[in-house]
DNA sequence: TTAGTTTTCTTGACTGACTCCAGAAAACCT
DNA sequence: AGGTTTTCTGGAGTCAGTCAAGAAAACTAA
């Protein structure tokens, strides 16, 4: 898997834009992230390897967190899976989770825009976020419900 | 801490009606978790031994999926911190965390009833939760800026 | 009310996700 | 090229939570 060189540079245009210096691992990490997808640190880690060789599992969450930081690539946690990371950042979509195999897709709400930001009573709190996940079944596990692969800790 | 026996009749016919068998370290946990409060399984477990004297923690862990399955108490999971547990159930209302001191109470959501279960397009998913959780800053930490005691993962 | 059955609790080992540390290596900036 | 800053490696450690097996307790029915 060699590097595509007109990616590489996209890539390490957005690095430098975002005040990062350029490392081989941080390229592998980013063109090992593509759009529409959120994947784990072990996936992640894989793919990069696939693309430098070796690369240490500790490397590999330090750039994702520079990254994460830096706005490069956002974070979530659904609740009962480790963090996933994708690149779409920058307009607070939302996803939806499969309770049965884990797998994650964007949303964008359809309420208005930034939708339940305003809440009734927020206790006097200062809100900057407001994130939603949506839980059910993804298509493929409608058809067939018993293949559960991850835990799918939400159903009862 | 004597238990109020008043209370513990009512725990009682609570646990019984959810099908689920009366043993006082299950009355002490349910004892220990105040109406609109989320709090994680070290406080519960600390709490429950105030009534009991002793308790595992494993027990906690196994008395809290009980109740969670039975539908008597709520597990929520915000990001970057341990599961949180409350007795508000069957009104899918949300939450709101402090990015500085982590804590966490309920919202009403603004935008009508269910608001955003009907996101634009679902990627195929049937859908049967929507989760909101609302970022930002609580009262007390809106005037002590700098008084970070939990992670506050999301925070740049 | 007591035996029998089922469920729950304790103890302790274990896993997964992630962090912290110190030294080695690499990238940036004149 | 040299110096400084930042990043990467490897290893130990932490925290939340799970798993397993036997002991104890609660329900059920005679």
């Amino acid at each position: 898997m060699t590097p595509d060189p007109e990616q590489s540079l996209e890539l390490t245009t957005r690095l430098r834009d975002a005040g990062l210096r350029v490392t081989s691992p941080r390229l592998a990490v980013l063109a090992s992230l593509p759009d529409r997808h959120h994947l784990d640190v072990e996936t992640i880690a894989r793919a990069a390897r696939g693309r430098l060789g070796s690369l240490s599992i500790q490397a590999v969450y330090d750039i994702l967190r520079a990254l994460t930081d830096a706005g490069l690539v956002r974070r979530i946690e659904p609740a009962g899976s480790p963090a996933l990371y994708e690149t779409r950042v920058g307009d607070n979509h939302h996803h939806v989770v499969c309770r049965s195999c884990g797998t994650t897709a964007d949303v964008d709400c359809a309420v208005g825009h930034r939708p339940c930001l305003t809440p009734s009573d927020s206790s006097g709190f200062v809100l900057d976020e407001a994130e939603v996940t949506f839980w059910g079944l993804c298509p493929a596990c409608q058809s067939t419900p018993s293949t559960r692969i991850s835990p799918g800790r939400n159903a009862s």
